[in-house]
DNA sequence: TTTTATCAGTTGACTAGTAAAGTGATAATA
DNA sequence: TATTATCACTTTACTAGTCAACTGATAAAA
């Protein structure tokens, strides 16, 4: 019984990877008060404010629960807000939360980066990010059908 | 203030796809009421039985809480035993476990292939494995330096 | 107008993980 | 021998997520 196929190392160093880069990326953000999670919701607020909570769980692929409460904790912590418009609702950043991505978003982007340019060459790079969009759009596809 | 860095940009594809095709993982092994980070575990213990819980918590790159945890609960499912020996733990599978593994692993991997080979080339593949295999190892590297 | 459907979000019970403090056995030192 | 350190593992309190059942408001059908 072969348990070893290229695809299967493959996903284990991706998954690796995946958890490995977090752990780094969550100890540089402590410095922010915020977790890699926090950040990549704040960000998707930031791009497409001020949008609904299904539309935002859409993009960080997540479940409706999944983004109540996340949401429900930054905004405990003051960092967006929710208003009640018609039946759904509208999330916007606070000022508090626009000012913490102006510092911290240069530099977890730089941060962030160096795990693949200090491992890769412009040319590797180029070539990842084609295979990585041919993968997500392939496995985002397969998840729609499934419903 | 620039976010988007192509290596955000391959960030984003990649967490989102794994996230996606776990999903996937999920919903597949439901049959064998396994989950993916119980499968996983349940396939390192197969190829390094009988193992201590650190030498584990360090091959799936959980902490040393999280896989006592795991461990905990794949023991009440009767998979997994752990017998104390010495101050160690040495971990190895049950019968129940090695059975259903048996089953599990062939079908396991053929789907999980599947997210990799019907996207990419063979050619692909092969320099996937080679980018994942550098971007691991930095990352790896970095967090080891971090303690 | 009452009933029913649907839609957006929340909640309960769970898995899976973290960091940091705690436990209990073994080994090293005073 | 008594004390201290260390080691392997557990536990507590938390974030982050799942699914599935539940609200509560709006819209459609009877």
């Amino acid at each position: 019984m072969k348990k070893n196929t290229l695809e299967s190392l493959i996903w284990t160093r991706i998954t690796r990877f995946v958890t490995e880069s977090n752990h780094l990326s969550n100890d540089f953000l402590k410095r922010f008060g915020l977790t890699t999670a926090q950040f990549d919701v704040l960000i998707q607020i930031q791009t497409y404010q001020p949008i609904t909570q299904s539309e935002l769980a859409e993009k960080v692929t997540v479940t409706q629960g999944g983004i109540s409460r996340m949401l429900a904790r930054l905004e405990k912590d003051g960092l967006i807000e929710r208003k009640q418009e018609w039946k759904i609702k509208k999330i916007s950043l606070t000022n508090k939360g626009e000012e913490i991505l102006e510092v911290a978003t240069p530099e977890q982007v730089v941060f962030q980066s160096s795990f693949f340019n200090e491992a890769l060459t412009e040319e590797e790079l180029k070539k990842l990010y084609e295979l990585t969009t041919k993968l997500q759009k392939y496995a985002h596809e397969k998840n729609l059908e499934q419903q």
